[in-house]
DNA sequence: CATGAATGAGTATTCATTCAT
DNA sequence: AATGAATGAATACTCATTCAT
């Protein structure tokens, strides 16, 4: 009957839980975690588990949540610093931290991440997408030019979603052909070339529309 | 023991195993899909399934190489073409396809892919990789002067990765922000002024430089 | 250890428990009814329940006392008035008051009554049972013509047992074909006729064979 | 995906599996049995009995048709010698047969119909109903005179259910207050009294009215 | 070669009972 | 006394795999 925790020893539980489920996921793998798996690395009883948690299902979507509520409580920090940046050291910085989240707390998050985003994801990326999405919004503040970018919801699409998968699909890849570096180095020159060269045209076509 | 067949009927059903585990995952998805609905998709006793893949694993395995295979095979074809076409139709055009290929046969594939093309994915990209890596070859020698930009192994596990994932999972949504034709405009773009821009300055510095 | 409860708090708890167990059956049947269920109906904690019963047998062994103590009480007051009624009219009362009696409270009693009275019922019917049976030696001490009736014990036996099942069977039968009215005419017509005739029998036999 | 036999070996298997079902439920009780109890004295594995019945709840629906049918088909038989008996005997007949059927085979089905016929029965007599109704029915036929007999619908409803459960109640009394002999004798002659005593009243009133 | 009935280890989930607070 | 969080044995049911026919 999943019950609302009031004590602290329910609230620890409850915490533990969640934890021991990545560490779950980080050993057998999504499909090969129990909910026996989970409380035995949560050092509870099944029962136990299933006193807050409806049922395995509701023990990932806490996961889940955890894992994205986690990842914008490391990025929200950085905007304001990111904001200031040239674009290409923005893209630089910000997936540098991503993959610093990923990897912390020995890959705690990185193979739950790899087997649940799939891409038929029904991950709630939401509070994510959204940081994100406000990022984007504060840097074209703080660098109006860039407003001439056309379909800027599109670039951010392809910007944000290819970064979070390429990056996910490079650390899961055992004998990378080329560097995290250079992909960080080759995502932001893409951007920032991208964004350049449009500012610079539209700033041409704008004059000599005018 | 996994026979290795040689007779035309064992052949055919050989392959209506494959096809049937397409039919299956896109019915029931990877999770709901067991030996018994291939089987019977198949028009086949369990048993004769497993004279042929050793287990569910080897299913799968097989399907994921007959599902690379068959896009290696869908795109092959087009090299030629795309060879010939300015950067951003070429993104285009490939992209394009991609889609057409995850589509057909009432996507037959996209199911699959989406369900199983985790990040953390053992898939035998393999020979579709090395295809897309000889279009890069060949479009190099084709335009010799993309030959200046720097770091192309970078920006090739960029596009053809991020391409990859992207197509995937604006596919697998069911409501994105942005048009299919949005995203691979976008991407062509994004991958067009790049390409021109590194060409460009590369010619500057090239000529300024020395 | 069951405590044996000697405070006025302790025995309205008692109480609550044993009241809660019938509306708890009520609500989610003998199959779904949990102790925590009956505690929380009960206003007080699982372990609350424990410091009173020893286990849910004996919350149900106390149900059971409860509810046939009860219906003794509620059969009791009305014996002077049934031994003084016509055999037919007597059972046509002492049946409308065993309805009356299940069906009472929302027929808090009816449905405990249905699930646990089992043909192979370990139930104590003893009370009842000998209530019932002392009302059938006032009935014979107030119209002794009856007396003559032969096996006395047997159709008693019958009468008792059979009076109370088919009571119960009727009250859970959700479409019944005939009417609870007609069950007990038919009821109080067959043992009237019965008595009747028997007597008149014994009569005649009794003043024709001495 | 409860199969349907078409093989000799899955015919036997079905048929096991009701019969362990009836042993099982003699052993443990109702509430008591497992599936797996029942696949184990089945001499199979838990598997295969939900290759045959989709879960615990359809083995017993199997069992009770099968407990009907076969009480049908040992009562059937009898139908033609009973209609002929004086009403007494004929009910003694019956309820010694209904005895005999319940024992039979180590008592096999009355612990099942002790636990399952509960009185909220959700069990299809159906069959058994009928046929008894159909007995009722050529009853009359073949003895016209109680025709008479006012609501015959009601007193054969209270026949047939009360000697249903008050049969069943006497043999789960390990130790009953009369005998088996000595309740089929009141019951029969309960039963032939109201009747001849109906038919007669019924007689004096035709006349009388006409 | 083909079959499909049989298998049983494995999984999610429940709930009576306990015991530290 | 009272509590309710924790427990873990128990249960229904699944499905990859085998093997007798």
């Amino acid at each position: 009957m999943t019950r609302t925790p009031r004590q602290k020893r329910a609230l620890a539980t409850v915490d533990a839980i969640v934890e021991a489920g990545f560490i779950a996921v980080a050993t057998h793998g999504v499909a090969g975690t129990t909910t026996n798996h989970i409380a035995e690395i949560a050092g509870i009883g099944v029962g136990s588990l299933y006193e807050y948690y409806a049922n395995k299902e509701a023990v990932y979507a806490a996961m889940q949540e955890r894992m994205i509520n986690d990842a914008v409580a490391t990025i929200q920090p950085l905007l304001n610093e990111i904001v200031r940046l040239d674009i290409g050291d923005a893209v630089k910085m910000l997936l540098a931290h991503f993959e610093i989240f990923l990897r912390e707390r020995d890959g705690r998050y990185l193979k739950y991440a790899q087997d649940s985003l799939n891409v038929n994801v029904k991950l709630q990326l939401e509070p994510l997408t959204k940081m994100l999405q406000e990022l984007v919004m504060r840097y074209l503040m703080a660098h109006p030019a860039y407003l001439r970018t056309p379909d800027i919801p599109t670039m951010s699409y392809i910007m944000i979603n290819g970064g979070i998968f390429i990056v996910l699909r490079h650390l899961s890849d055992p004998n990378p052909p080329i560097s995290f570096c250079q992909l960080t180095d080759g995502l932001a020159d893409m951007v920032s070339h991208y964004a350049h060269n449009q500012m610079a045209r539209a700033t041409v076509t704008g004059t000599a529309g005018d």
